[in-house]
This record gives structure tokens, C-alpha cells and sequence, in this order.
RNA sequence: GCGAAAGUGGCGGAAUCGGUAGACGCGCUGGACUUAGGAUCCAGUGGGGCGACCCGUGGGGGUUCGAGUCCCCCCUUUCGCACCA
């Protein structure tokens, strides 16, 4: 392998590329089908797929990769067989866009740019197996996204029904939420309007619960675990019901729970059904399907204008509208707890998509409800007060605090809490309600009616109806169109190309449709950990034999930007094949942590402030090695940082000078390490091992510059013994140099292969990371810290383990501390084994 | 509004079962080597003071022998969710 002649001097580029090239050549990082069956001590170590741009790799991918390939980088070392695959998430609107932006069909461009992200990744040497890449826009991958499409259709799980989108008139396509911006599309500004389209959804609600009580026990970020709970939101309440008032008067409670006993039920869920009694209104969504029942003939007009207004209204506006509107129906229901006539309201305050798209408005304890009550003049009573004296206190605010029921017939007096369990039983034995848990999750609408997705398995046939796709017959191959481009119609663009779309019956043999719709793009990244290992099987969408034997994965590492959406629909993606019997697990990530986020300067970086990083010029000029360093360095893994062009010369100088203290390695002592610098060395070993762990990179790395620092003080030379160690702990950041350093050394093997000869150092069993001998990290001499009165007045080395009494005797012999005891009694001494002394006197 | 996290030198950031604040790096200062160097090497570097020392972790209280760390109140910033009944 010696190449040339060995040159003293560290020359970055030059190391690298020999690097890069020998594993390829030698496959070090890549497993063969037959490898990846036998392996003894999986690893799966896995980091969130790129969209493959056009603008090439960001730093912010680079920082991502690094941190989870140091992460893998060290199992190897600790003799793990790691299995580090990378693909491509390249379908999806984002990649249609820019498409259409510059002209170039994507089935053209998304090529292309998967090359260069290919050129890219291994320009920094990332430790991937590129003989297990997926990418989810080639047939071979989708046609297994098709697969679970079908799966969940098969078992109920997938259904099409009506929702409203978001449709931007300007660009003729359906937008996501996040497209909108105060009421207009964020691309051409053309105020967004509300549709009802017939789509496709997963029934997620369904797995609402596990998923939110599995995050009990998943070995996750906590913030992350913080946001999925908050997403699933759940709540505890009551589901009451309130029947529709007949406009007549009754003659006691008893008639009108008779007459109504056969009219239709509003049903509301609460949070409160303790405060039933102070329901004085009701409000439903003005898509509520009870409202033409309930509207009178004279309200009619009013509330169709309303219910226009809202419709044509985004989705987004909707919800941040401050000001409270709405009309009455006309309409009343009856409050089941206190037998009485409420007028019933349409708002579009109230959200047909949570709870059951009413509420029973209590206006003395909900802020909504009260600045609703205030603005149309509806009754509000005080239901709950701090005490039974302050019964009819007035309300000049809804007070929503806890305290005791008041004006409740016989559950006055009881605190909320009672009040709840209470009242909710009451109405329960009455047929008016049920206690219920209701979540903020809604169902997964995964139809895009766009182009650059994978076709919806679906079929239509006017005489069999919905007929999924044969598994067969996959996959549904998305045709090359030329025209792409969405149109008014709400139709994807497939719908205009009749020769896909008509097919025969699977079932029948008659003339049918395909669905024109794709689907989103977050389905493709919802099950594309399980086809790595499998990526070669054309028969099977994961093999289940492999599976069983890297899954589920060990570590997986990505932004906090997916911490709901992608995770939470591989999280359910998995649970749902789990209880099909294709898994046996049924949480796919033992272990996630969530990166943070590079600013340039103190800033976001973005093309409009012109900071952008461009990683290709920074790893020309220092290396890959540097700057994977580098990014490392500059702060917490976990939480990000600041990325300076100066401070790369740190990381930079220390590499260097690594290199400078090894090589010629001819040149080294010979002693062996001793002393405070061998000791040094254990503490360093300890410190960087503890801290690759749990991705204190920018801690670990500061520990070998601080030990690389001692071992040159005043310009000392080393011995080999002392350096030696640094190399494997190196490897994870600077993969390149230490390959160099190691063959430099002797070593034929890669230093990420399993050992094959000797070293100077203790190294752990089938790797050749350092262990370190905690003896050897201990100093026999400490430096004490002797307080008087809680401030420090000396600093005083003695023997470890020293005793309290001896060591007061040597902090009384110090002169400073002798002057500020200055002759006082010793009241009371505190005592640090090893660390800290303080005399306490006067 | 709700939820989460964080405020430490000129800068990025270390140190939290309470026990030497400012590791490491950038920058800066001085020196060495150099024709030169924004290269490299060595040393120094929180503020104040000649000094013994004093003051310092967003602000104000508190607990303690001792608080960046724990408790209470306040301010600021970032991120996520946002009329969720």
C-alpha cells in the first residue's frame, strides 16, 4: 500500500483522496447480502435520507451525516458490524417545483442530482454502504410503497373520503398548510381558497393511543418525544349530548325530556363537563351537517351567507381570525343538565375536524366562549367559584381556574375535579353522555394531486366499485409525461393521460380508472429503514429473516423539523405491520436523537442573506477531515452552533499538528507513556469515549487538543506510546488522517477493521478503540481547595486520600489561610474527600 | 395563549448528585523564526487594583459553610403548537 514516497508533510487533500479510494476499492464499508446474513454484532446505525436538491449538499446535511457517522465510526471501532446505509428521498412536491421552475423534467433531473449528492457524500467520507442505496423514486422502491399502501387498505386502514384543502387558484394546485401565509399562497400571492376533494387517508387515529403511551418507553430526545405528545394531544372530557328543541313550550322538565326523546342529539365534547350547568349556548362548525336541521326560515338566509363566507375562506386565516363572528340559527337545544332552551350558533371558531365539531359554549369559564357571549349579548352565569360564598360574584372575565361548583342544583359545592366524575356519571345513567378521551391527531390525508409521486394503487370500476390494485401487478409504473404541469381542475396531472389512466377490471375485466392521485411523500420515508437491508430483493418489500437481524434500528439521528411528521408516521407505519405479522416489533427506533442546526455568523442562513455555507470550496481548502472536525467542534451535537470561517483554523491547526507530533513516526520516543502524562492519556481515553457516547463531540475533541497540548508543551517531542492511542480516538472525527497515522504506524489493515497486530496500547475486544485503566487515571498527589469561611485562600497539593484532621493541619500550616483565620476558634470544618477544605471559624 | 429549551469573557462555547467559574478554540497582546508572512512555534489573555485583595455566570430576593448549578418573582431570546372546546 505504500504509495510514493511517504512525505513528512500533512497534505489534506492528498490523504483523503487515497483514503476514499482505498475502501472503495477494498469495500470496506460495504456489506455483501451474504455479510449482512452472518454478521455477529449488528449495528444499524441510520440518519434521516436526503432530499437530493439541485443546490447540491448543505451544510446542514453535512453536519447531520457527520455527527450520526462519528456516532457509527465508533461502533466500528468497538468491533460492532455496522450497517450505515444512505438513499435518496427525491419524489415530492419540492422536487415538481424546482422541476417546473427551471424546465427540466424531474425523471431527467433527479438523476442528476442524485449523482452529485453521491460525488458529495463521499467527498466526506461518510462511512456508507453504497451497496445498499435506496431511492424512492425508482419502480423497484415504490413499488413496495404501493405494497403498503395496499396493506393498509387491505386491513381498513386506508379509506377515501371529502376534505377540505387548501387550493391556491394562482399555481392550480393543493397546498399544505404550511404553504399559506396570512391567507395567500407563498409563492404567487394569490389569496388561497378553500375546496372539498375526495382523498385518501390512513386512519392514524386509530393507533393514537399506543403511539403516544410507547413514548413512555422509547429511548428518545425528550423534546422530540415532548412534540409528538403535543401533536397527539390528548384530553380527557365527557362527550354530552344536547337534544334539538322543538319550538314549543313544555309544561314541566319531565314533558320536555319526553318530547325529545326521539329528536336528534347535538353531541359536544368537553373538557368541562363540570361546568354543564353554566352552558347558556351552543356553537357548531358551519359545516356541521345539524345545522340545516336547526336553522329556521327566517335565520336561513343568514346563516347560508355565513356558511358561504367561511368556505371561501382558507384554512389557515380561519384559524388565526381574532375577532369572534358567527350567526344564530334560529335554532335551540336543550341543556340536559339543566332542562333548559339554549340558542344554537354557527362560528367558525369552532373546528369541524376536532372533537365532534360542536361545543356547548360556557361563557363564565371559557375565554372563547365569554368574548363570543360579550359580542352577541348571549347569558352567562357563574358555574364555578373559589368558594360557595362568591356564588354570584360578578364575572368580568371567564374564570377558568379551578375551584367549587355553584348555581348546579345538587352539585354545588363539589370541587371541579368531583364535579367532573360527578356530573358526567349523572348524565351518563340518563343516556346524555360519556366520559371520552379525544386527541388532537387527525387522520393521515396521504392524496397529492400532483405528478412526481408514486400512483395510488387504486382502481375504479363502475360495476365493482373501489378494486385495490393485484400485488401482482405492482408496480403502478408513473408514466414519463411531458406536460406535468397541475391545472384548475383539482385532478392531478395523470387524469389527463387517458391511455395510463383506463384500464381493465382486475376483477371484473370491465372498463375502469386508475386513481390519478399520488401519494405523499412522507409515505415513501415511512418505511424506507425496513428496505435497506433488503434493497437487493426484488420478491419481498424487506426481508424477514434480515430484518429480524438489524431491525429495529440501534441509532437513528436527525433534524427536530421531523419530530412529528415523518416520525410519527414511521412510528405507525411499523405499528401497523407489526399487527399484520410482517414484524415483530413494533416501534422502529431503539434509540433517536435530534441534531441542531448550524447559523452562519449568528444567523439563519439563507440565499437571501448571502451566508449560505458552501461546503464543496471549505473541504477544497482545508479538508473534509477539518471540517467534519470542525463542525463538531463548534458547539453542542445536539443543539448546534455557530459556524465562523475562523474558527475552522482551530480544528484545522490541530489535525495538523497531530500529524506534525507523529510523523516521521521513525522519529518517536520509544519510552513508554508515565507520570502525569500518562495519566493524562486515561483521563483523556475516559473522557473521549464517555462523551462519543452521548454525542458530546465538541467536549470530546477539546479533550484530545487539551492532551495533544500537553504531550508538545514547550516544544517537547513525543514517544509513540503517547500517541498512539490518539489515532483510533481521532478516527470517528478524522477518519482520512487516521487511516494515514495508522498505516504510518505499521498497521496493515484499516484501522476500522477488526485487530490483526500488536499495539502500545489497552484496546477493547474485536476493536481497536482504547480502554483505559481507571488506576492509571488517578493522580496519587490532588490539589486541594482550602476555603475560609466559603472563599478560597489556597490551593495546596496532598496525597489522595488524605484524611480530614491531616488535611486541616496542612491548610492551618498555609500562611494566607492562617491570616484569615487569623487566630478564631474553628467552629465547624467541611470536608470534600480529595477535592475541597473549608474552614468555617469566628 | 400553551408547550419546550436557553441567557456565562470581545466571540463560539466548557463546568450543573451545590464544592477551584471561564476547559478547548477563535480573536487579541508579547516574543521566536523569517526577505516577508493573514505561515509556523512559544508564552500571556474575565473586569478592577501597584498590591494584599475586591468584583463577576440576564435582574431581584431566598436556602446554604459554600450557588452559574437548588427555591420564589421578574426580564429577554430561540424553537414548536396555536380559537383543540
Amino acid at each position: 500500500m505504500s504509495e510514493k514516497a511517504a512525505t513528512t508533510e500533512y497534505r489534506p487533500g492528498e490523504v483523503e483522496e487515497k483514503w476514499q479510494r482505498i475502501w472503495a476499492e477494498r469495500g470496506t464499508n460495504a456489506f455483501t447480502d451474504e455479510r449482512l446474513r452472518e454478521a455477529k454484532r449488528p449495528f444499524y446505525n441510520l440518519m434521516m435520507f436526503p432530499y437530493p436538491s439541485a443546490e447540491g449538499l448543505h451544510v446542514g446535511n453535512i453536519y447531520a451525516f457527520t455527527g450520526a457517522d462519528i456516532y457509527g465510526r465508533y461502533h466500528r471501532l468497538l468491533g460492532y458490524d455496522v450497517f450505515q446505509p444512505i438513499g435518496f428521498d427525491a419524489f415530492g412536491i419540492h422536487s415538481e417545483n424546482y422541476a417546473l421552475k427551471v424546465g427540466t423534467h424531474p425523471m431527467e433531473l433527479i438523476p442528476r442530482n442524485i449523482e452529485n449528492f453521491t460525488r458529495q457524500l463521499k467527498r466526506v467520507g461518510l462511512m456508507y454502504d453504497w451497496n445498499h442505496t435506496v431511492d424512492t423514486t425508482s419502480p423497484e422502491y415504490y413499488r413496495w410503497t404501493q405494497w403498503i399502501f395496499l396493506q393498509l387498505y387491505h386491513a381498513g386502514l386506508a379509506e377515501k373520503r371529502e376534505a377540505p384543502v387548501n387550493w391556491c387558484p394562482g399555481c392550480m394546485t393543493v397546498l399544505a398548510n404550511e404553504q399559506v401565509v396570512a391567507g395567500e399562497c407563498e409563492r404567487c400571492g394569490t389569496p388561497v381558497e378553500q375546496r372539498y376533494l375526495s382523498q385518501w387517508f390512513f386512519k392514524i387515529t386509530a393507533y393514537a393511543k399506543r403511539l403516544l403511551e410507547n413514548l413512555s418507553w422509547i429511548d428518545w430526545s425528550e423534546t422530540t418525544k415532548k412534540a409528538q405528545e403535543n401533536w397527539i394531544g390528548r384530553s380527557e372530557g365527557a362527550v354530552l349530548r344536547f337534544p334539538i328543541a322543538r319550538r314549543r313550550v313544555a309544561e314541566d322538565r319531565h314533558e320536555m325530556a319526553q318530547l325529545h326523546a326521539e329528536a336528534p342529539l347535538i353531541r359536544v365534547f368537553t373538557t368541562r363537563p363540570d361546568t354543564v350547568f353554566g352552558a347558556t349556548f351552543m356553537v357548531l362548525a358551519p359545516e356541521h351537517p345539524l345545522v340545516d336541521v336547526l336553522t329556521s326560515p327566517e335565520q336561513r338566509a343568514a346563516v347560508e351567507a355565513y356558511r358561504r363566507e367561511a368556505a371561501s375562506m382558507d384554512l389557515v386565516t380561519r384559524k388565526i381570525e381574532k375577532e369572534k363572528t358567527g350567526v344564530f340559527t334560529g335554532g335551540y337545544a336543550v341543556n340536559p343538565a339543566t332542562g333548559q332552551e339554549i340558542p344554537v350558533w354557527i362560528a367558525d371558531y369552532v373546528l369541524m375536524e376536532y372533537g365532534t365539531g360542536a361545543i356547548m359554549a360556557v361563557p363564565g369559564h371559557d375565554e372563547r366562549d365569554y368574548e363570543f357571549a360579550r359580542k352577541f349579548g348571549l347569558p352567562i352565569v357563574r358555574v364555578v367559584a373559589p368558594s360557595v360564598e362568591e356564588a354570584d360574584a360578578p364575572l368580568t372575565e371567564a374564570y377558568v381556574d379551578d375551584g367549587v361548583l355553584v348555581n348546579s342544583g345538587q352539585f354545588t359545592g363539589l370541587p371541579c375535579a368531583e364535579g367532573k366524575q360527578a356530573i358526567t356519571t349523572w348524565l351518563a345513567e340518563r343516556g346524555m353522555g360519556e366520559f371520552r378521551v379525544n386527541y388532537r391527531l387527525h387522520d393521515w390525508c396521504i392524496s397529492r394531486q400532483r405528478y412526481w409521486g408514486p400512483p395510488i394503487p387504486i382502481i375504479y370500476c363502475d360495476a365493482c366499485g373501489i378494486v385495490p390494485v393485484p400485488e401482482e401487478d405492482l408496480p403502478v409504473v408513473l408514466p414519463y409525461v411531458e406536460n406535468y404541469k397541475p391545472d384548475q381542475s383539482g385532478l392531478s396531472p395523470l387524469a389527463r393521460v387517458e391511455e395510463w389512466y383506463r384500464v381493465a377490471c382486475p376483477r371484473c375485466g370491465g372498463e375502469a380508472r386508475r386513481e390519478t392521485d399520488v401519494s405523499d411523500t412522507f409515505l415513501d420515508s415511512a418505511w424506507y429503514f425496513l428496505r435497506y437491508p433488503s434493497a437487493h430483493r426484488d420478491d419481498v418489500a424487506f426481508d424477514r429473516e434480515l430484518t429480524e437481524k438489524w431491525l429495529p434500528v440501534d441509532s437513528y439521528i436527525g433534524g427536530e423539523e421531523h419530530a412529528v411528521l415523518h416520525l410519527l408516521y414511521s412510528r405507525f407505519t411499523t405499528m401497523v405491520l407489526h399487527d399484520l405479522g410482517w414484524l415483530s416489533f413494533e416501534e422502529p427506533y431503539t434509540r433517536f436523537r435530534k441534531h441542531g442546526l448550524i447559523i452562519k455568523d449568528g444567523a439563519k442562513m439563507s440565499k437571501s442573506r448571502g451566508n449560505v455555507v458552501v461546503p464543496d470550496d471549505y473541504i477544497a481548502q482545508w479538508g473534509a477531515d477539518a471540517f467534519r472536525t470542525y463542525l463538531m467542534f463548534l458547539g453542542p451535537y445536539q443543539e448546534g452552533g455557530d459556524f465562523r470561517d475562523q474558527g475552522l483554523q482551530g480544528p484545522a491547526g490541530f489535525l495538523r499538528r497531530l500529524w506534525d507530533t507523529i510523523v516521521p513516526v521513525e522519529e518517536l520516543g520509544t519510552a513508554p507513556a508515565d507520570g502525569e502524562l500518562e495519566r493524562k492519556l486515561h483521563l483523556t481515553i475516559k473522557k473521549v469515549t464517555e462523551d462519543i457516547a452521548a454525542l458530546r463531540y465538541n467536549t470530546a475533541i477539546a479533550a484530545m487538543m487539551e492532551y495533544l497540548n500537553a504531550v508538545r508543551e514547550g516544544g517537547r517531542r513525543a514517544n509513540r506510546a503517547e500517541v498512539e492511542p490518539l489515532v483510533p480516538l481521532i478516527a470517528p472525527f478524522a477518519p482520512h488522517l487516521a487511516e494515514e497515522l495508522w498505516a504510518r504506524f505499521g498497521h496493515e489493515d484499516s484501522i476500522f477493521a477488526r485487530p490483526s497486530d500488536a499495539v502500545l496500547y489497552q484496546r477493547v475486544e474485536g476493536g481497536n478503540w482504547p480502554t483505559y485503566d481507571p488506576a492509571k487515571a488517578t493522580a496519587g498527589v490532588v490539589e486541594f481547595v482550602v476555603q475560609v469561611n466559603g472563599k478560597v485562600r489556597a490551593r495546596i497539593p496532598m496525597t489522595r486520600g488524605i484524611a480530614e484532621a491531616e488535611a486541616r493541619d496542612v491548610a492551618l500550616a498555609d500562611d494566607n489561610v492562617r491570616r484569615f483565620v487569623n487566630g478564631a476558634p474553628i467552629r465547624k470544618t467541611v470536608f470534600v474527600p480529595d477535592r475541597l477544605i473549608n474552614l468555617v471559624v469566628g
